[in-house]
RNA sequence: CGAGAUGUAGCUCAGCCGGUAGAGCACUCGCUUCGGGAGCGAGGAGUCGCACGUUCGAAUCGUGCCAUCUCGACCA
């Protein structure tokens, strides 16, 4: 059956089609564990390049990697009262060991503050040890009732930045620092444009004093919480006694911030991206940009194509503008496999670009160069390929963006809009909806509970819009912040 | 944890009126093919989710359990 090789489309079945198109497009399969998945090479091929990249920002931006334990005491979580009740629910423990029962439980990390600033707190005793900036990449375990691959599983991988400043306005600016990290990463890298802005009471951590997040919206229209920040103020310093002796003698409890972003970002940049036919990945964070197919029929442009599309890889290889070897392509040179079942193949795993390459190109020394995300076919010369296919990639990594950014921006809404509209809205096509609220805990709630929309965001000043909305969402009093409310992932 | 669905070959599923386990695709080998999912021939492949029961005999009937998926309450 041809339609065995379709995935369900968007407009079938956007859940469907996700879980079909991480599954076939290998990025990842179900573990023998419930809610657990098993990141295969395509998928954590993307996330290895989400890593060095990040990586490399945060040491940029002087943070220093360590690792902190799996296992946490139990006491520990319990230190901290709004985090023990945040996580405790969600949180797998251990019992035993080695055949024995443990005096006290282990709970499986499922973040780490506790741990950690029980050892800042034996590290830092002066303002001079101050800041410490430290960063961990971390598996961490949260038992979630409900699961999807990338986005919600119990273990999942991730990043967690943990600081330790001597002020709350330094370690205010740390906070809004990361998330400007987070935000250039997912827009320059993932081309996923995303609205930052601050959580509300109700939406922000577990422990913290304020929480920001990076919201994309993917293309069902709903938001994903893509990555988040937070000052954590001076209660995890007060729960773990970490203090420090300021430049006047005093001593002062440190100010704290984490931060963090996970594999949900590789559901996040499938979302956002992909189309009926499978991933469209971005070329900076394509583990593989580029896929040479020889198109051939006898024996002699067999050998002829064949040797064409070696030299072909060779002279990507060795362009001189990236260092040797780092231009990421694969001569797909698998015989009994037609030209078109290789097209298909590569287009559901999102390779950037195809270069195909048959006797008809070799004779006018040229190949046909496809892009994945528009399907747009060129005849290039192969005498400056290197320069062609690297201009092609950055010119897709750009348009990826600004399609992306387009698609937000048609289905947000900011104009005023009554409440039955909007629940319409949030029960039809979904949107990004910018309008006020007034500020109380009771009309979020009601919202949530009619609607299943929640507030995203209170946006940053650069996302508000022109015309600042008056009233509340539901109940029509005056609004004290314009709040931007979607349904979430 | 509530509701629904599904567990048979690597995948999608048929078989269910009890009586020796099937198809398509995929895989292996051979020949012919190759500018958008190739054709023919041969071959390999399954403790029918698990347990107990009914029966001369269970993939099939009964009971219980387990797992997974989807949808709801909680969440990166």
């Amino acid at each position: 059956m041809a339609d065995e090789k379709k995935l369900t489309t968007r407009a079938e079945d956007f859940s469907a089609w996700y879980n079909e198109l991480v599954l076939r497009a290998e990025l990842a399969d179900y573990a023998p564990v419930r809610g657990c998945m098993v990141i295969r090479p395509n998928g954590y091929g993307i996330w290895e390049r989400m890593q060095q990249t990040l990586d490399q920002m945060f040491k940029d931006t002087g943070h220093k990697n360590a690792y902190f334990p799996l296992f946490i005491p139990q006491s520990f979580l319990q230190k901290e009262a709004q985090h023990v009740e945040g996580f405790a629910p969600e949180t797998a423990v251990v019992t035993h060991g080695g055949g024995k029962e443990l005096e006290e439980p282990l709970i499986v990390r499922p973040t780490s503050e506790t741990i950690i600033y029980s050892m800042f707190a034996k590290w830092v005793q002066s303002y001079r040890d101050l800041p410490v900036l430290m960063n961990q990449w971390a598996n961490v375990v949260r038992w979630e009732m409900r699961t999807r691959l990338f986005l919600r599983t119990l273990e999942f991988l991730w990043q967690e930045g943990h600081t330790a400043h001597a002020s709350h306005d330094e370690a205010e600016e740390e906070t809004r620092k990361m998330l400007g990290v987070y935000r250039d990463f997912m827009e320059g890298w993932m081309a996923m444009p995303v609205v930052t802005g601050q959580k509300t009471e109700s939406e922000k951590f577990a422990g913290a004093l304020r929480t920001y997040s990076c919201e994309a919206m993917m293309q069902d229209n709903k938001a994903l919480q893509a990555g988040t920040s937070h000052n954590l103020g001076q209660n995890f310093a007060k729960a773990f006694d970490l203090k420090f002796q300021s430049e006047s003698g005093a001593m002062e409890y440190a100010w704290n911030t984490s931060w963090g972003v996970s594999t949900r970002m590789v559901g996040g940049l499938v979302m956002t991206h992909s189309d009926d036919k499978g991933l469209v990945c971005p070329p900076r964070l394509a583990p593989l940009e580029l896929v040479i197919v020889p198109i051939y029929r006898t024996d002699e442009e067999r050998s002829r194509v064949l040797e064409g599309a070696n030299r072909l890889k060779r002279s990507l290889d060795d362009w001189e503008r990236r260092a040797p070897g780092r231009m990421r392509g694969e001569n797909d040179a698998r015989d009994g496999m037609k030209p078109g079942a290789k097209y298909y193949h590569w287009e559901l795993r999102g390779v950037p670009l195809r270069m195909e390459l048959g006797p008809r190109d070799i004779e006018k020394g040229q190949c046909v160069i496809v892009r994945r995300d528009t399907g747009e076919k060129a005849s290039v010369n192969l005498l400056a390929i290197g320069e062609e296919v690297h201009e092609r990639l950055i010119v897709m990594q750009d348009d990826m963006l600004i399609a992306a950014r387009e698609r937000r921006e048609k289905h947000s809404v900011r104009h005023a809009i009554s409440y039955d509209d909007f629940k319409s809205l949030m029960d039809g096509e979904g949107a990004f909806v910018y309008a006020g609220w007034c500020g109380s805990a009771e009309c979020e709630a009601k919202v949530k509970e009619e609607t299943k929309a929640t507030i995203r965001c209170l946006p940053d000043e650069e996302f508000r819009s022109a015309d600042t909305p008056t009233k509340c969402l539901r109940c029509g009093k005056a609004s004290t912040e314009e709040a931007l409310w979607a349904r979430a992932y």
